[in-house]
DNA sequence: TTAATCATGTAACACGTTACATGATTGC
DNA sequence: GCAATCATGTAACGTGTTACATGATTAA
């Protein structure tokens, strides 16, 4: 249930609309959790349903009218549960989901040749991600000093170090197994 | 769709059960991704459906019968035309989608002795699955031997030091997270 | 005038999770 | 006698993805 309860805790740091908690979502949370926009919506109708958030509309005459959402008593008090009780998180908190990994598996039923292909072109990707970090932090920093308080702040930079020696460690990985490949070529 | 193709990877080796084709997935690709036994199940029916896979009911009689599926024609190309174009996987081969991230994201709405709490848990479970490794690779040489060819037990090895690299990694980023806490929880 | 930003959604489908149901055989 | 292994599923619900729909305002 970590959409619903991303949105708990976006909004207690104060209420918003849908518009703003997707981009929020994708600003933040987005670095391990991602959320279409209808799934968000779709998610806010829920937990409205559910007592978690009320919603007030807001008639605006420069732009599109909006609604408002922010937590109710009982969001409240979800979201203090929610953060108490992480143990099966915990126990999940390495398990891997990779189409990628899939497809590595797999490349037996190629050739090398395309293995190589594959492994170097994720790589590429690694080295891409790696150096966009810095743009990362720096935009941390900017939202971060507007809106977020200092105690916020560094959790965030905390899950975005994380998301940097992640991609570290994916590229240690890939240039190990491309230099095995490499070399089972040349013997071959 | 990586379940399907998961599937047609897997019987691209030789027929099997839908029992057997869940052992598979528990022993190998569990590491990368998940799937309920239950959802194999619908998986096969709905890829028979498609005309990927055909069934033979094979009767036993010392144990219950069972359904044993073979790809098709039509299979073996898709799987074919899947290995053929990596790209959006590749894309987003190093998102993240984590849980106990959101957990940590929002640990500044608790206390900072909680956020240690959810840390150290972390880091056991680190540590627990790095030791659990040399088990592992003993348990691919084993299966490998009997059943794999070496071709692809080379990539099977390949995902499993992903997943020991991506262990190393947690830790090395825990271990990191929790000194930074300890550090301003003193200068508190 | 065209793209970007603001703003909110619906519908359909695909995929993942949980709980439950059934019943045979083998080894301790 | 009891747990483990063999074997196959259904039903309900929850979550994620894709495509589509609508329409206002602002800046280039």
């Amino acid at each position: 249930m970590s959409l619903k309860h991303g949105i708990l805790g976006l909004l207690n740091s104060g209420p918003m609309t849908g518009y703003e908690l997707d981009r929020s979502f994708k600003r933040s949370l987005s670095f391990f959790w991602q959320a279409q926009t209808s799934q968000i919506y779709r998610e806010l109708t829920a937990m409205e349903k559910k007592g978690w958030l009320i919603s007030e509309r807001v008639v605006q005459e420069d732009k599109p009218n909006k609604k408002v959402y922010s937590l109710t008593e009982t969001g409240e008090e979800e979201l203090k549960k929610w953060l108490a009780t992480p143990e099966a998180d915990i126990e999940n908190a390495l398990s891997i989901r990779s189409a990628f990994l899939m497809r590595v598996f797999f490349a037996g039923e190629t050739t090398e040749e395309e293995a190589l292909v594959l492994l170097r072109a994720f790589r590429e990707k690694c080295l891409e991600s790696i150096s966009a970090n810095d743009s990362v932090y720096e935009s941390i920093e900017n939202y971060g000093k507007r809106e977020v308080n200092e105690k916020r702040m560094k959790y965030w930079e905390l899950t975005a170090r994380f998301g940097e020696i992640h991609q570290k460690a994916a590229l240690e990985w890939v240039e190990e197994a491309i230099s095995r490949l490499e070399k089972s070529n040349s013997n071959s």
